[in-house]
DNA sequence: CTAGTCAAGCCGGACG
DNA sequence: CGTCCGGCTTGACTAG
């Protein structure tokens, strides 16, 4: 199943500019959103600490627009190449466990997570937050390295959580190009302030969850199209009647008539990749939150 | 408690 | 042989 490196060029896809408009119009869209959202519940915000697990509905909102945003000008410094990773981007390339808030949901990533923000949670005070991630980085320290991994000894495998700014930036260059070179992925670890083993490791999860996906919604609007008609439009070849062979020597090795993994063109064809994540993601991801 | 998500681990194949 | 890939699993974590 392995398909080992894909047939084409970086080139191929680096040249991918409906993906960078939307991306363009979907960076709008997220600060849009956000500033509607600072807009319409920016008066009364006692803003909670997310310390002492105090998410209740209803709570105020109004940090996810401000880390967004904050995000957001961080994310220009890093496509402006100016590195200056602000308190609120924090220090990446700890183990982020702050995923309390700050899980990052792949497709949806920030976009939809601050949809979800806007809609039922309560978002930390960023000072608040950034001393809790000093105290916890503090406990982490003692027995996890920088990069997530147990230190030896310690059994118990960490899972680091990318922050906002870090998943943006990934799902965004991933809109671009679906693989990076050894360069790109240096850079673009460097910008984020990952390690290449992560940017490639999320890059190849990255790819495997969008196939999955596909596959489902291919296996989804199969099932729906009236599987008792889909039935009937199946093609059987009969190979033996009446004790009689009815097939020749090449029926045998014809392929069959519907490909195992139809996504899988995507897999050998990255750059043919049409639909978008973003706009799929709700279509497709109906249990994202 | 369960289901879903995600980063990371593991394995085998492809390639130079 | 080293590297990267897809495929799949594992373990941590969260929401409902």
């Amino acid at each position: 199943m392995a398909l080992g490196r894909p047939s084409f060029s970086i080139n191929d896809i680096l040249t991918r500019g409906r993906d960078t408009r939307d991306n363009i119009q979907i960076s709008r869209d997220l600060t849009d959103l956000c500033a509607l959202k600072l807009a319409t519940i920016n008066q009364d915000q006692p803003t909670e600490s997310r310390d002492g697990n105090s998410r209740g509905p209803g709570s105020s909102t109004s940090d996810c627009s401000e880390e967004h945003k904050r995000d957001e000008m961080e994310m220009i410094h890093i496509r402006q190449g100016n590195i200056r990773p602000s308190p609120g981007l924090g220090d990446i390339r700890k183990p982020t466990s702050e995923a309390g808030s700050e899980e990052s949901t792949g497709e949806e990533t920030e976009y939809m997570s601050c949809r979800k923000d806007i809609n039922n949670k309560q978002l930390p005070c960023l000072d608040q937050d950034k001393q809790r991630e000093e105290e916890e980085e503090e406990e982490r320290e003692s027995s996890y390295s920088t990069v997530g991994q147990p230190i030896s000894g310690n059994k118990k495998r960490s899972r680091a959580a990318f922050s906002h700014a870090q998943v943006y930036e990934l799902e965004r260059r991933f809109n671009v190009q679906r693989y990076l070179s050894g360069p790109e992925r240096a850079a673009l670890a460097g910008a984020l302030k990952l390690t290449e083993t992560q940017v490639k490791i999320w890059f190849q999860n990255r790819r495997y969850k969008t196939k999955r996906r596909q596959m489902a919604v291919e296996l989804a609007s199969r099932n729906y199209s009236t599987p008792a008609t889909l039935a009937k439009k199946v093609a059987v070849t009969v190979l033996v009647r009446d004790d009689q062979r009815q097939y020749g020597e090449d029926d045998l090795s014809s392929p069959p008539a519907l490909p195992l993994y139809p996504a899988y063109q995507y897999g050998y064809y990255p750059y043919m990749y049409c639909f978008q994540p973003w706009l799929s993601s709700n279509a497709l991801c109906g249990s994202m939150h």
